[in-house]
DNA sequence: CTTGATTAGATGACGTGTCAACTAAAACTT
DNA sequence: AAGTTTTAGTTGACACGTCATCTAATCAAG
């Protein structure tokens, strides 16, 4: 991949990755596409859930017993909005989450968890905590744990800085 | 998210995150998350190619001149089988790559780079190289790189031992 | 040689994420 | 107050990933 042998016909200017820089960027991929997955798999088999839905009821269920406003979930999970609407549509339909007209803004919706939604969560959470633990933070020391977090940071820094992100 | 307080009626033997934990974890998701974006988008706009094309494109431009077998590519890139059979049919039909039976096994496909498909590779890979440098490796010191290195590769191995990721 | 198991790959259904376009309610402007 | 602009949220189209299922070719016993 990125291979300047092949794909450089002239473009000297590139500053193409060693072999440990490719090294690093094919572990991150791969991280990053196995952490999801394997998330997704364990809540799948033990509470018949996603990840994403997961990740909804334990933002909502955090949120104030009146309920959060669709776009300050967005804001909280760093979402798009229109991510949220359609997970939000889907998980009322399974009867997870409800949404009652704000009484301050006639557009806002506010999310509250359903009875169904509580006992999801509350019977994932354990499960999900425990798998999180084993993956992440067993394998690692405490002083790795240190570094990765700086070194993320400092990716994510740097992205939002130049407006990605 | 994964919060005691709300969700631990009586299991007690759960090692919930602490604070510092749950940053962490809360970093990881976020890059996670925000990477395969910040790649999707930039690809997009600059060479009218998605991630995971970029990922085919570059993988089989790596290939002997006649060609990677379906499978292979699958392990290459360590992606489902399926994932990988639903991709390459869409990009045949954008004609960035081409399939022909393989010769030694009937059932096999001989997967290659159309010229379109090495004229879009060639031009998005300095871009798309560039932008990875900035954003992943212009950010951290080497020392933080080798750190970065070591800490997913822990993860990786230990979830790759237990059977799962 | 034939039967059963394995392998390569394709396919359909479904949940998901993204973008652009849309509706409707606030907020701002004059 | 009327018109304009923001803002909250929805919707539809499309690309994508996963799972279970399917077909066809190869391999392994017998």
């Amino acid at each position: 991949m990125n291979n300047p042998e092949t794909l450089a016909a002239g473009s000297a200017e590139t500053r193409w990755l060693s072999a440990e820089e490719q090294q690093l960027w094919l572990e991150l991929r791969e991280f990053s596409n196995g952490l999801s997955r394997t998330i997704d798999r364990q809540l799948a088999q033990d509470a018949c859930l996603s990840g994403v839905e997961y990740a909804v009821l334990a933002a909502v269920s955090e949120a104030p017993p009146e309920g959060v406003r669709s776009g300050d979930l967005a804001a909280i999970l760093s979402w798009d909005r229109s991510r949220v609407s359609h997970l939000l549509r889907r998980m009322e339909a399974k009867d997870l989450i409800g949404r009652c007209a704000a009484s301050s803004d006639g557009r806002a919706q506010e999310i509250t968890l359903t009875d169904l939604g509580w006992e999801t969560i509350r019977s994932a959470a354990p499960g999900h905590v425990t798998m999180v633990r084993e993956t992440i933070f067993d394998p690692l020391t405490v002083a790795q744990q240190e570094q990765l977090l700086t070194a993320i940071r400092c990716i994510r820094l740097a992205a939002t800085d130049r407006g990605l992100w």
